[in-house]
DNA sequence: TACTTGCCTTGACAATGGTCAATAAAAACT
DNA sequence: AGTTTTTATTGACCATTGTCAAGGCAAGTA
């Protein structure tokens, strides 16, 4: 019983992805089929960097981090995605080994699917190979952005921008977000140690004024932020990025 | 008759980029009709970010740097590419602007072509679209890793990286190497001030013995650099993706 | 309630890289 | 060859970030 409606479950979610909004329903059924849900404890990690890929993820729970770590345990994070998003996926071309570590910093769900499925499909499927190739075109400029603020942004300011880019760019007033996951593993995502951060976040409380509580935090106005950060920016504030739909993230 | 013969070039060169084996000769053809060499005197810009994309381009001579910058003129230089490498050919897909400004480092040759024509070919043409998948998915395998190297790898491990990738990492006794642009470029290129990588080479020198006679740097074995450099990557010695014929750059 | 554990903050200090200014060296020009 | 311009190096100093160690706070557990 449990597993048929597991079935369903899996399946509703496969379709909706919008990478696979191109795809036919046979291929579909025949993902599903072999598709398997997999709850991650805090912790867990699914796979290694170098490990043999046969499988790709769609995260349905949760958050996982992807990231790299040298020989004497210093680790880079690529990204940190949650659901809706893939991962895993890119090992179709040119190798067969996952190019990242993943690991769910909370308890998890993702659906794991067989790589070779997805590589016969979008052989087969001209709409799919596009599709892919534009959320990957997409996640390029992505990079360009993330390398671009380390090299011109300082602490404070990709602290700003990344807690803009949690905002609703459009909003007028007072705002109020939640940081997503801990503040140890911001710091990491920004590529700075947990004290930098604690100390950056403090200047930028006392340059913007934003007022901080915990994981919860308040802007009176975008602007003060994005005054702030947007400087030590090559695009323009809202971020235009953000309007696309959400979808292949890893 | 000049011109006759240019197109004669501009066609083969067209037809020897690895991307486009896929493609049938009238393919070619057509886009051989629309190409033009574009000479690029040094400093001269080829387009800046934002703009209107219709053309992308192939590098038959010189060097392009590929860069965003901030109001205030600070720029974060997103690559540096040679003959053989194709740039500005994302923006076909998403948006119709360019992601970055392209400007010659020294006199260069260029070869443009519409993006019209390519968007066609690759929604026709799947094995295009997979050969074009597959240069993205090792392009951002190189992005990950050089956000990776920043955040890990100090100065000096990061000039060493460099290095390392210029020569032929097979080689087992005394390699020279002669740097591909100026100090003050390979410096932006790296994401650093030109003073900081001339005393972070002057360190490196003393680390590892290698010697420097202006451009020219003669490493007595890349043992020693390697282990000075690669202990802070995520991937082993030699580099594995640089076995991969390059094709698309950007 | 007390205890434990994990996360966050703070202080003191070190290391790294950036800035500004002066000089040197190399390349390009006449 | 001599002049000019560009590129590279060096020193002195500052700003930012990292490291190590201690303490605080909050959530969960006994």
């Amino acid at each position: 019983m449990s597993s048929v409606k597991t079935k369903t479950d899996i399946s509703e979610k496969i379709s909706a992805m919008p990478l696979f909004k191109a795809c036919g329903e046979d291929f579909l059924e025949r993902l599903t089929a072999q598709a398997q849900l997999i709850t991650l404890e805090k912790n867990q990690v699914l796979f290694v960097h170098e490990d043999e890929s046969t499988r790709f993820f769609l995260i349905t729970k949760g958050w996982i981090k992807l990231f790299r770590e040298t020989f004497d345990g210093t680790q880079a994070v690529v990204d940190i995605l949650t659901s809706g998003h893939l991962f895993g996926e890119t090992s179709i071309f040119q190798s067969d080994k996952y190019p990242y570590s993943a690991e769910a910093t909370e308890r998890s769900e993702v659906i794991s699917m067989p790589l070779s499925l997805l590589k016969t499909e979008i052989e087969a499927n001209p709409k799919l190979a596009l599709a892919m190739l534009s959320s990957m075109a997409r996640y390029r400029r992505q990079q360009d952005q993330e390398l671009e603020h380390r090299t011109i942004q300082n602490a404070s300011q990709r602290i700003g921008c990344f807690l803009l880019r949690l905002t609703n760019q459009e909003e007028d007033g007072s705002v109020t977000i939640h940081l997503p996951y801990d503040k140890t593993l911001v710091a990491s995502r920004l590529g700075m140690q947990p004290e930098t951060f604690s100390r950056a976040l403090g200047k930028l409380k006392n340059e913007t004024g934003i007022e901080i509580k915990g994981a919860t935090i308040t802007m009176k106005s975008l602007d003060q932020l994005s005054s702030y950060s947007c400087a030590a920016c090559s695009s323009d504030f809202p971020c235009k990025d953000l309007k696309v739909s959400a979808s292949s993230g890893s």
